[in-house]
DNA sequence: GTGAAAGCGCTAACAG
DNA sequence: CTGTTAGCGCTTTCAC
């Protein structure tokens, strides 16, 4: 490979000028600017970022971390990210911690020693220990899909007003024995998805003055058949709900299938509703009712924030949180 | 940041001797290794990977080249790779390229200037021009998931005899006017899933001795609601279909809606089968009978081999074929 | 405008 | 075993 002192030879100029007209520097003379650029298609020649990194400092790299980048929320998300980057001439390497705290910190270490200019991270419950790994190190970082309370920009939703608004459609379309299925609590730290989302719930039924029953909120692993056990479990329990809410889509389809398979139907006899608004949830029979994230655009909105961090722009709000939506499709009945 | 100067000086070494301490050569005695790691550690040293990277020629980084990483197919591919990389300590560099052919030459470029050690390459063409680019510039690169007549090492599937397969198990159920659900044809060049997938669809029918009929024959693309209408324009048709081999599972849950807001039921009017094996399929009703593809293995494999090819090791089979597996489900009736 | 030269942080002969 | 030194390919002062 053809490197910068071939040009400059062929060229008849010293690096130096190789290096400015492939810098776009206004000091360099068009006339030089004609005879680099000549030589270096003779050659093949391409500055080689690897060096140029070295000399500057700065990679042009973003790493990312996601839990696992076959579940499609965190697949959109990236897909954001990369478009983003792209755009603005980044690259990024990709890390599948599987939320496991060891591998996040094996993964935070090597980004760093390679330079990356910033993080964006993603991960169930950010810690103080991922506080400060990241504020000792210097590493500039946003969390998607994550809310936090300490000093570290984020981009995600409200997620408590958004279970919140779940319910509350729930309920204003007239039921009452309203059961949910949540994911891992992880020992009650708020910030986390099921943690803020179960209370969002029971505020709605709390405001609503309706009986909250213990036997109707299960426990689930996110998946689909961890939905389909949960709700299976809460339908051959003594208390019989009218509707289920389950806190992501894949979970809410396993759920249909259960009241399916238990001899009973969707919406018609016991309504659904969902979260995450993935593509399937459109597609399926009956279409879900849901809670849409704005993946993708968390994704945009994350990197476009690493970037100005990185650039040291101005930043006007550095915890922002997206709007939610509720989209009403087939899978709850109304029942007043 | 600590640098290596910072780490000989405070342990009163060179820096030679602090480098073959972080290489774990042997040429470095005990005492010298265990000041180095002190002053290492003092300082919070660790060796710059980029540095070691322009030194060493080598940046243990692999390009990853998907058409778009929320489809939920590349997106378990890439698990797969990713999980292989980290073992053997290489990171990856994401890049989504739509299917486009100049992104794609683009990436490969960037990639290139970034000396990443290989690629892995997915795209639903691989043609003379992408050979051209990857022999010409010298780049290491295994194709994921497509096969190709050039001489370049790829991993993939059968598509032809997993098309096959699946229709031969509709026709042995019973079924006789079997309608496909492809996906864009491109003008028609082997090695591209879908005219290969229609290849093996058709000898099954020709082998038994079925007749095809043109307007069974459907395109559609790839998502959930082109298999929708490509199912519903079927139905309407004016040969009826008692069987729809989709080729994929996302199309085959189209076609499995639109039967059912045609006013026919999967599988007791019409049998459906689909393609991939992704998560929903067992999960939906009916379940999905499907052929499996190795989508994780698929990206395992790729990995192993690329990793292999960049440490010039000996490889007995560059081009392999990974075995896909009929999932035999609840959407197909069995006709006799 | 241009070039010489000193880095960026590391590896790898080579000599001792 | 250890240190010196010359790169790796590029950017960036600093003179001219």
């Amino acid at each position: 490979m053809a490197t910068i002192d071939d040009v400059a030879r062929l060229a008849g100029v010293s690096i130096a000028t190789v290096s400015r007209v492939f810098n776009n520097s206004p000091l360099a003379s068009d006339s030089a600017r004609e005879k680099v650029l000549k030589a270096a298609k003779e050659l093949g020649y391409e500055p080689s970022m690897l060096a140029r990194s070295l000399a500057m400092k700065k990679t042009n790299t973003i790493g990312l971390i996601v839990p696992d980048i076959s579940n499609p929320f965190y697949a959109e998300v990236v897909r954001g990210i990369e478009d983003i980057c792209n755009i603005y001439n980044y690259n990024i390497t990709l890390c599948n911690a599987d939320n496991k705290r060891d591998k996040e910190l094996q993964y935070i270490e090597m980004l760093k020693n390679r330079w990356v200019d910033g993080i964006i991270f993603h991960c169930d419950y950010f810690s103080e220990e991922h506080y400060e790994i990241f504020s000792s190190r210097n590493i500039k970082v946003v969390l998607a899909g994550r809310t936090t309370t300490f000093d570290v920009p984020y981009v995600a939703i409200d997620n408590k007003k958004a279970a919140y608004d779940a319910t509350k459609y729930l309920i204003s379309t007239g039921h009452k024995k309203i059961g949910i299925i949540h994911g891992p609590l992880n020992g009650m730290k708020e910030t986390v998805d099921s943690v803020d989302r179960l209370i969002g719930y029971k505020n709605a039924m709390i405001d609503a003055g309706l009986k909250i029953y213990d036997e109707l909120i299960k426990e689930a692993n996110f998946k689909a058949k961890g939905g389909y056990k949960a709700a299976l479990e809460m339908l051959k329990g003594d208390i019989k709900p009218d509707a289920i809410f389950a806190i992501s889509d894949v979970m809410a389809m396993g759920a249909i299938n259960a009241i399916f398979d238990f001899g009973l139907k969707c919406p018609d006899d016991i309504s659904v509703v969902g979260f995450d608004n993935i593509d399937l949830s459109e597609v399926m029979r009956p279409a879900l009712t849901t809670i849409a994230q704005p993946m993708y655009d968390m994704g945009v909105v994350a990197a476009r924030m690493l970037i100005k961090i990185i650039d040291n722009e101005q930043i006007s709000n550095k915890q922002v949180i997206l709007e939610h939506k509720l989209i009403v499709r087939d899978s709850c009945k109304i029942l007043k």
